[in-house]
This record gives structure tokens, sequence and C-alpha cells, in this order.
DNA sequence: CCCTGATTCGC
DNA sequence: GCGAATCAGG
């Protein structure tokens, strides 16, 4: 397989959105999530909002300081008829005021208590934000398409069709993913530490 | 062991 | 340019 322009589109796309280079890969096709990756960085966008594995690296002591201006704009595509081009996303630019459409809208029903959802309890308030943060990005799959890699956090309400699971990748053995686990495995104390 | 991205280097 | 092998880390 070669890295023909939709494909290429496809890697910007998802990689933007924040998906991880095996995923990528497995999208695509025909690709490793090493060639995903190589491409990556060969196309220059390399660092996005905050990685899970290892991002940071010193890179070695290359005393070659190459700094990446290369902002590609691209020049319009007109074909036939304008074709809805696509609606690129802004990365991991401002928090965006939940848009939540009217379904989603509906509030929690006094009484019913949610799934899992934390009771906001001792939950950080860092925590709690990153798990909003992450339900927008979540690929909302349904709980067929759970796998032991998929995080199950429901979100929603299991009685409405306003339900569905987070869905991003659950690291090893866990059953969600690193915001959820974050909020489902409290300890006993609360927090403690902090970095970054 | 699962996963992540980063880097290297022969092709 | 490409990507497997390797590395480094969670």
């Amino acid at each position: 397989m070669s890295w023909t322009d939709e494909r290429v589109e496809t890697l910007k796309k998802m990689w933007g959105e924040g998906q991880s280079a095996s995923q990528i890969a497995k999208e695509l096709g025909g690709v490793t999530r090493n060639a995903v990756i190589g491409k990556v960085h060969r196309l220059g966008l390399s660092n996005r909002a905050g990685t899970t594995g290892a991002a940071a690296k010193p890179a070695a002591a290359s005393p070659a300081p190459k700094p990446k201006p290369a902002p590609k704009p691209k020049p319009e595509l007109k074909t036939k008829a304008d074709a809805p081009v696509e609606k690129e996303i802004e990365p991991a630019a401002e928090p965006a005021p939940k848009p939540m459409s009217a379904a989603r809208r509906q509030i929690i029903p006094a009484g019913q208590p949610l799934p899992p959802q934390p009771s906001a309890n001792e939950i950080p308030a860092e925590a709690l934000a990153k798990v909003s943060e992450v339900e927008k990005k979540a690929k909302r799959i349904s709980v067929m398409e759970l796998t032991e890699k998929t995080c199950k956090w429901p979100i929603g309400d299991p009685a409405t069709e306003d339900f569905w699971f987070c869905g991003l990748p659950s690291q090893a053995g866990k059953p969600y993913c690193e915001a959820h686990v974050g909020v489902a495995f409290q300890p006993m104390s609360s927090r403690r530490d902090r970095r970054r």
C-alpha cells in the first residue's frame, strides 16, 4: 500500500482526532502502526494534545534544532460540484461549550441512579473534567462493540437511546480508558500526587 | 503482557 | 519516502 492522498488525509484527520497510531493503521489497512507513526513524523505533524504512552522524547542531543514551519496551506480542490470537502474539526483548541443536542440534553432524572457515573463525591475535579473532555472524543460504541480493549464506561441513561459506551482504547487489562479509570478506581484517599 | 509514540536505518 | 525493528515508557 502506498500513501495516497486519501490515505494521508485519513491519517491526518484521525491523528488530529487523537486516534492512536494503531487505530489509524487498522482503519487504513495494509499498514502497521509503525508505518503510520513513521508517516506522521515525516509529515511533520507529530505532537498532539497529550498522548498516552511515551510522548515527549528527548530526541537525542542533535545540535540541529529544526523548526518546523510548514503550515501547508491546502489549495481549494474544485471538482464538478462543490463537494462538501470536509469538516476539519479543530484539534484541542478550547473546551467548546457543551453543544449538547436536544437528545443528549436530557437532564439526569432525579431518582434513577445513573450507571457508574461517579457520585461526584470525592472525585478530583480535574479527573471529572478529563472525563467530560474525553466523552467528547468517545467513540460511542454499542454494547456489541465492546472488546477487551475498549473502554466500557457507560455514558448516558441506559433507559433511553441516549446511551453508549466510551469505546476509547482501554489500558492493559483495565476495563476503562485512562480517564475513566481515573474516576472508576478511587483508592480511598482521593488525590495525592500530581504531575505534569 | 497489554499498550503508546519515537527513533533508527536499510531499503 | 518508506516502515520494520528497536527503543522508551505507561
